[in-house]
DNA sequence: TCAAAAGTGTTCATCATACACCCATGA
DNA sequence: TCATGGGTGTATGATGAACACTTTTGA
C-alpha cells in the first residue's frame, strides 16, 4: 500500500570543474588530475537450508589475511563497473545471466587500499553454482543472520544488501532468479520467508503470485516421500520487472 | 499497495584482490594500484512556478564549454563523497541542511575525465536558494520537461534522478525539503502535482497528508486575493522518514 | 454580488489478512 | 491406516479512488 496515492482520473501532460578543499575555502587547480582508487564487491545472495546465505571468500592475502570478505577487487582503467561486477560474480560462482544491480557507492570502507567501493548485488540459485575450490581464496556461504565478521565493513555492505533484497522481494519478480527452472510453490514460499524472516499464509500467497501472472503452473509433478506430489511452476517471465 | 504481501500474524526471528582483464582470462598483478578519475555530480531539484527544475551550469572551460551540465566535479583524495556533494550543493545554491541523497554510480558518461560518476540528488525550497552570479560558472534553474541539451550525458543522471524523486514522494515524507517552513497544503498539492506530472483530488490528498500525520496545521493563516485565508501547515518532522 | 480559492464527507471497489479442512501418496 | 506435505475458499476490515457543493474574503 503506497501512503500517498490520491489519484484523479484525469492525466495531466507530463511533461569538470576541479576544486581543492583546503580550510573550507575551496580552490581550483587546473590541469591536475585527482585519481582515486575505485574497488567493486559482489554481494551474493542464496537461499540454502532455508536460510538466507552470502558468499564471502578468506583472504589469502594482506591486509586483513585470514578474515572473511565479499568478492571483489579494484576497478581496472578502462573497466566498466557493470563488467566487473559481472566478472567477480561469474569467476566465483560460475553463473551468469542472474539478477545482478548496483546497490550503492561507500566511502572509505575499512583499512582496505580502495578509496571508493562501489557494491553489486546478486542473486542466485543454489542449484546452479559451483564455486570456486582450487585457489586459495576460498569462497563459502555464509549465513546472514547472524553475518559472521568480516573485513573491510562488509557487514555494512551486507545489511545494505539485505534490506534492499527484502524491499525489492515485495514490489518486483527477483525471485525468479533464486529458484531453478521449475519449483513448487512451497519452495517459493520457504525462499520469501527466508529472506523475510517471517512466515507467510500459504493459501494467500499461492493467490497471489498465480494471480498477479508471475508464476504458471506447468502440469508437472514433483514426486518425492510419502505425500502427495506437488505441481511445479515456472515463471512467466525471467526478467526483472515491476509488479 | 505492496503487491507481495500475505502476512501472517506470527513474526519468526529475525534476525582488494587486483586482477587484469586480458582476452577473458583475469591474471593477477599484485604491488599495483590503479586508480581512476572520480567525479562527484549533484542533481538539484527545485519546484518553481509549478514546474519541476534543475539546477545546471553553464561550462567556462573545456571540454564541452558552454553547454550546461550537473554541477560536480573531480573528487579530491581523501575527501568523502556525502561531503564533495554537500560542498556542490552549498556552493551552488546556499543551502545545507536539505535532504541530500546518493543516487546511482554511473560509467563513462560522455567524453569527461572522469571515468566514475558518483551522482547525488538533492531538494531545495526555491524560496531559500541564492544561486551564484559572480562567477564564471553561471548556475541557472531550468524545467525538467524538457530537459534541456547537456553535456556528458547529464540528461540520463537527470531522468534517474527525476524517477527516484517520484516514488521517494509516495512512500517519504521528502517534500519537506521542497517547501517552507510554514506553507498552504494547496502548494504542497501543487508540488506534488508538478513532480509526478498528474492531477491529485485536493479531499483525498488532504485527508492523506494529515491522516499520517506528516504534516500539522499551525492557526496561522495566509491571506492573500479576494478570496478566503488558507490555513498555514507545517511539517511534523523535517528529516526524511518513510511513512 | 461576484469572482476566486479554501475547505469539507460519503460511496464504492479492491485488496490484504485471518482462518481450517480435505486430498493424494507411499510406507 | 496413517503420516506427510499438497492443495483450496470465504468473510472482514482497511484503504485508495471517485465525486460536488458550501464558505470566506476583497474587489
Amino acid at each position: 500500500m503506497r501512503p500517498l496515492q490520491c489519484r484523479r482520473n484525469s492525466i495531466v501532460g507530463r511533461p569538470g570543474e576541479y576544486r581543492h578543499q583546503q580550510q573550507g575555502r575551496p580552490l581550483r587547480r587546473p590541469g591536475y588530475t585527482p585519481s582515486v582508487a575505485v574497488a567493486v564487491v559482489v554481494v551474493i545472495f542464496t537461499v540454502r537450508q532455508d536460510r538466507l546465505n552470502v558468499l564471502l571468500i578468506e583472504r589469502a592475502a594482506e591486509p586483513c589475511k585470514g578474515e572473511w570478505a565479499l568478492p571483489g577487487g579494484l576497478l581496472l582503467p578502462g573497466e566498466t563497473l557493470d563488467a566487473a561486477a559481472r566478472r567477480k560474480l561469474e569467476d566465483e560462482t560460475g553463473v551468469s545471466d542472474v539478477f545482478l544491480e548496483q546497490l550503492y557507492t561507500f566511502d572509505r570502507l575499512g583499512e582496505g587500499k580502495a578509496e571508493v567501493v562501489v557494491s553489486y548485488f546478486a542473486l542466485v540459485d543454489i542449484g546452479r553454482t559451483r564455486l570456486r575450490s582450487e585457489s586459495e581464496w576460498r569462497p563459502a556461504w555464509h549465513p546472514v543472520h547472524p553475518t559472521p565478521p568480516t573485513a573491510f565493513e562488509n557487514d555494512r555492505v551486507i545489511a545494505y544488501a539485505e534490506e534492499r533484497l527484502r524491499n525489492k522481494l515485495e514490489y518486483t519478480n527477483v525471485v525468479y532468479s533464486l529458484l531453478p527452472e521449475r519449483f513448487t510453490l512451497t519452495r517459493m514460499q520457504q525462499t520469501y520467508e527466508a529472506i523475510l524472516g517471517e512466515r507467510l499464509d500459504k493459501r494467500n500467497f499461492r493467490r497471489r503470485v498465480v494471480g498477479l501472472g508471475i508464476v504458471r503452473p506447468t502440469g508437472r509433478f514433483e514426486k518425492q516421500g510419502a505425500h502427495r506430489p506437488a505441481m511445479l511452476y515456472e515463471f512467466t517471465s525471467r526478467k526483472p520487472m515491476i509488479l
